[in-house]
DNA sequence: GTAAAAACTTGATATAGATCAAGCCTTTTT
DNA sequence: AAAAAGGCTTGATCTATATCAAGTTTTTAC
């Protein structure tokens, strides 16, 4: 399913066929099936990695062996850890599949190579990247600012179709909350 | 105080002695009295701001009034609103100096030519975003996983010297938590 | 297609942290 | 130097959300 990501490219960027065969020629396709691990704590985490088809979810566990997800991420979006990718460092996070899906992968490596030689390639990368920190940015005030109904809420009107393909439980962990509360919260709000 | 601001650059990149000049041509000096804005609720962001000297904060105030601390930001780290940059819209935020302070500003239309015509200064500027990236991401983890106790350490291991030019007040707004609350946690932890 | 596992709901109870309130220090202003 | 404002502490009480527990429904696996 690489056209997916083909499709992805020509929608950002704008590039010559050379320059779309030359980042084709680094892609790595890698099927996942539910459940199984795309980076386990205390790997290292070496690639860029655009998600095709399904859901994944990146998430650590605490002392208590909690689990607390930290994001999720479907098809036409980025993951990955890039703590791990910058320092070098073992990852704190696991990501796994909450779905059967289907990724394209790029050594990062490979992809810096991208980026130096590909400016409008470059250019979208940084695009991506700046994004992600707005959002962490939002994700953070309404953590400090929302009440549980709240972060629901908005949760469900940021991301409109996650609520029916990913576990109240999970989406639970990723607000902060449990998952008898936010089942409370959902039957009150059904209500209204 | 433009030399902080040329130490930090000469520390975080490599540039010829034309490349700097050129940098400092744009740079606009920027001082503001304790209390005094550099950014309010509803103004539209247009520069890049680095702090030379001082200590800023970024927050929103919520219907019911009350302020939610986003950030701290002090000499030789960036500071502004991202969101409002890049899609030049209002900004639900406000910026103040905590301290009087001394800023470095770039309007963001400059700073970009800066970044488009010195490779060195847009890959610095790049590195910059990945570790607020990454910082960002650490927070939304430790606001998840972490109990009012927990945050309250992390954030004096983690910003040493913090604790004690931020009033008490500001920081516990920081990590989501009441002045009381914090108040309590510091005598406890005295105890130990 | 049935058994086992995972996910969701609901109720009872507990608790971390919030809120309200008052007093005391410390800094700023005049 | 006095007054005012801002910041910190402490106690009493309240509340949103967590925890524990049991039952039900849905999904997964053989």
């Amino acid at each position: 399913m690489y056209e997916i990501f083909q499709k992805y490219l020509d929608d950002k960027t704008t590039l010559t066929l050379s320059e779309s065969d030359y980042i084709k020629s680094f892609a790595i396709i890698k099927k996942l099936r539910k459940r199984q691990y795309l980076l386990q704590e205390g790997d290292i985490w070496k690639y860029d990695a655009f998600i095709t088809q399904g859901c994944l979810r990146t998430y650590s566990v605490d002392e208590k062996g909690s689990e607390h997800i930290n994001s999720f991420s479907v098809e036409n979006w980025w993951t990955g850890d890039r703590e791990s990718l910058m320092f070098q460092q073992p990852s704190r996070f696991n990501i796994d599949a909450i779905e059967d899906s289907e990724l394209v992968l790029f050594t990062h490596d490979n992809f810096e190579l991208l980026c130096q030689e590909i400016p409008a390639f470059n250019t979208m990368v940084n695009t991506i990247l700046q994004k992600s920190f707005i959002a962490a940015q939002n994700r953070i005030q309404s953590s400090l600012s929302f009440t549980a109904e709240e972060k629901y809420l908005n949760f469900i009107h940021k991301y409109p179709g996650f609520a029916s393909r990913i576990p109240q439980t999970m989406i639970a962990s990723y607000l902060g909350m449990t998952p008898e509360t936010l089942s409370r919260i959902r039957k009150q709000t059904a209500k209204k």
